[in-house]
DNA sequence: GAAAAATACGAGTAATTCGTCGCATCTGCT
DNA sequence: AGCAGATGCGACGAATTACTCGTATTTTTC
């Protein structure tokens, strides 16, 4: 049906000397003030230019368009995120619904941090969503909670801990995204969080978690 | 800090002779077809009034700007599934939860059908989000929540009960948003149903729902 | 130090879009 | 029929935006 407008989002060079490297910051760090406070309607690529001291020709040497630098962003954002709850899953010596638990605090938070940018890339989402490099990212961080519930639902048909694995991913996600929308003071925080891991850990002890003699 | 576009969004002008009402209906028609066929980007009103077979300046007649016709859109939307669900919730023949649980269905049955309308519909909140008249269409799809959960926890503290309100609330809404995305058969709109209606009971359950002797 | 490569520049182009305004047409009413 | 108000029209103005290209400058290499 629609033809969404693909975009090429790999960058277009590499920066080989210092300078351009540094050029490159100060873009990625203009995008995201330009973000936060213009919004994703009046982001531009002029705009980000001029609030980074660099011309508009500079820029496009190193972004092939504006859904690159909107979707390095996000990347960046990405692989920040999926590193910090990595680990926060890893963590051996607590029980796992604990680490559930710390999990969900710790996206919250993450996600109320930089908020006014946060909002403005979600919104500037359609821009970069379809590109096959964003799925790849998403894919990363539905494997560690893949694991994760390996480990919670050992018992449990494959059906079941990927869906539940899906439900819990997605409502993480989605909540979060919505949640950075309203400012909120960091006591609302981890209410929203306790009642979350709460639904979570309801729900995946009612799935099984516990009974592991079979 | 931001200036966000605040647009005014009551109609222009009141339809009084039957044809205007139907040109109205028209413009209403092609801005879903256009929506959903061209996606939010592309959403104009000149591309809106060319498919309605009408001229722009008959659309801006009735219509003060692009985000008006957007959040009439939305707003209809929402009144016929606040309607739905309202009338769902309301049904004293069933015990409670199985009530939340055909809620859950019909929900997410509603937002996979005209998905591509309903994600260009997403893609476009920013228009109109910030409008007041949307956090008052809002507010009244919270209300009937709300009543449900005093019917549900009635001996519960009102902060947790309206702590899990939102919860659910929030998490049906946005996760219903992003499942719109990519499409679905209907045994996995219900599976993925009954997974969330699954979480939704369990945290339910522990909350305290069925502890009625205090 | 000079040639070559990399980097930086920014005026300019082509396209799109929102919304207005003056004028034509239609409808209901007396 | 004839009038007044409601409705319908679409060319046009003003603004914005993504991106290119020829040229100037800096860095590296030999």
């Amino acid at each position: 049906m629609t033809d969404r407008p693909r975009a090429r989002i790999s960058s277009r060079k590499q920066p080989k000397q210092a300078r351009s490297a540094e050029l490159v910051a100060a873009i990625l760090d203009a995008a995201a003030q330009v973000l936060a406070r213009e919004g994703a309607q009046r982001f531009t690529t002029a705009r980000v230019a001029e609030r980074a001291g660099v011309s508009i020709g500079s820029l496009y040497q190193y972004f092939p368009n504006k859904a690159a630098i909107l979707f390095r962003l996000q990347s960046d954002e990405w692989r920040q995120t999926t590193d910090m709850l990595g680990g926060i899953l890893a963590d051996a010596q607590r029980p796992p619904l604990e680490r559930l638990r710390r999990l969900v605090h710790a996206f919250l938070r993450s996600e109320c941090e930089e908020a006014a940018m946060r909002v403005a890339l979600h919104d500037a989402a359609p821009l970069y969503r379809d590109a096959p490099e964003a799925q790849a990212a998403r894919a990363s961080g539905d494997r560690i909670v893949e694991l994760f519930m390996q480990e919670v639902l050992p018992c449990a048909l494959e059906a079941t801990r990927a869906l539940a694995g899906d439900l819990i991913t997605t409502t993480l996600g989605t909540v979060g995204k919505q949640f950075s929308e309203a400012p909120r003071s960091l006591a609302e925080i981890d209410a929203y969080a306790d009642a979350m891991a709460d639904m979570f850990c309801a729900y995946l002890e009612r799935l099984g978690f516990g009974q592991d003699r079979a």
